[in-house]
DNA sequence: TATTGTTATACTCTATAACTATA
DNA sequence: TATAGTTATAGAGTATAACAATA
């Protein structure tokens, strides 16, 4: 097995590791742009769920709570603190549907808007930074990959071999 | 504005999003991944700290516990269960280093290597069922500059705009 | 006194369950 | 009764601080 030379020796066969596994490549660096983002959002008085509450918000407008929180894939009660933070700085509007005064109605202040681009010129600014590391093929490569993975429905869990 | 088409507006200005932000495109995926291969890891009774450990030992053996700590970013004290448990299955060996007894040297057993062996080819099949689903050219870019940055010493800390 | 490993404690984050208000 | 939102509680995971053994 394996005689093909460019595809080197198979996973498959799983014995020498020709690199490290991908979540062994992709979670330290998770966490590293995570702790390299927080000055940046620290510097502007939102969390890491408040920012992704603006970022969401600023694509459309959302008409409950849940719907919000599960869209970005948040505990509904986790953002309660967060939406009543971004409320009482004037950058979310959030008040109950006529209709059904049981949901909310929410969507981004132009405060809001305002502070949702700042943070967001900063990040992209570091990111380009990061970015402008990488060999330009592989750089349009990384960011094609990414974004063809952030597109799937989802990823199928792995199993293991039946001689587990 | 933006009437730049081919480019649309540039992230430096800050406006509009061509794209999600990086980290928008990476946690996700890291925390989709990390689901995807728990029931590999469940099968083989390890957790994703302890197969990070027969990886590491894998590599090299360690002269101390705190120093395996260190090169796996865990804390020294996080661990300590979890090498516990690799020891009571004879996944590895832990014992006093003779010359200064408050060393423990560490070292992968023969069922330990098996063991990981088992588990990273399951994990690897996956990763490559994954990949698979990308362009060639694409995964490769991909792949390469995953290393690439895995390979930098450190991610430098954004810093935020003057005028923040 | 300094260092390794360990244990005990506290803290953060997250999810679960109970409650209210509307319908 | 069912649902959206909220609050209170509990659980997992992690880090900090105190401790024991060895040098």
């Amino acid at each position: 097995m394996a005689e093909n030379d460019s595809e080197r020796d198979t996973p498959t066969g799983g014995r020498p590791a020709d690199r490290p596994d991908l979540a062994a490549l992709l979670v330290p660096l998770c966490r590293a742009l995570v702790d390299a983002e927080r000055p940046v959002l620290d510097a502007h008085g939102v969390t890491m769920w408040g920012y992704g509450v603006l970022l969401r918000l600023g694509e459309t407008p959302f008409r409950s709570q849940a719907a919000l929180a599960e869209a970005i894939r948040a505990d509904k009660t986790r953002i309660i603190p967060v939406l009543d933070d971004l409320e009482a700085r004037g950058l979310i509007d959030r008040r109950p549907d006529p209709d059904d005064r049981r949901v909310r109605l929410l969507s981004l202040t132009p405060e809001g808007r305002r502070l949702r681009d700042a943070v967001q010129a900063d990040i992209r600014r570091g990111e380009e930074e990061l970015l402008a590391r990488l060999p330009a093929a592989d750089r349009q490569g990384f960011v094609r990959a990414l974004l063809a993975l952030h597109a799937l429905p989802a990823i199928p869990p792995h199993r293991p071999a039946a001689d587990a």
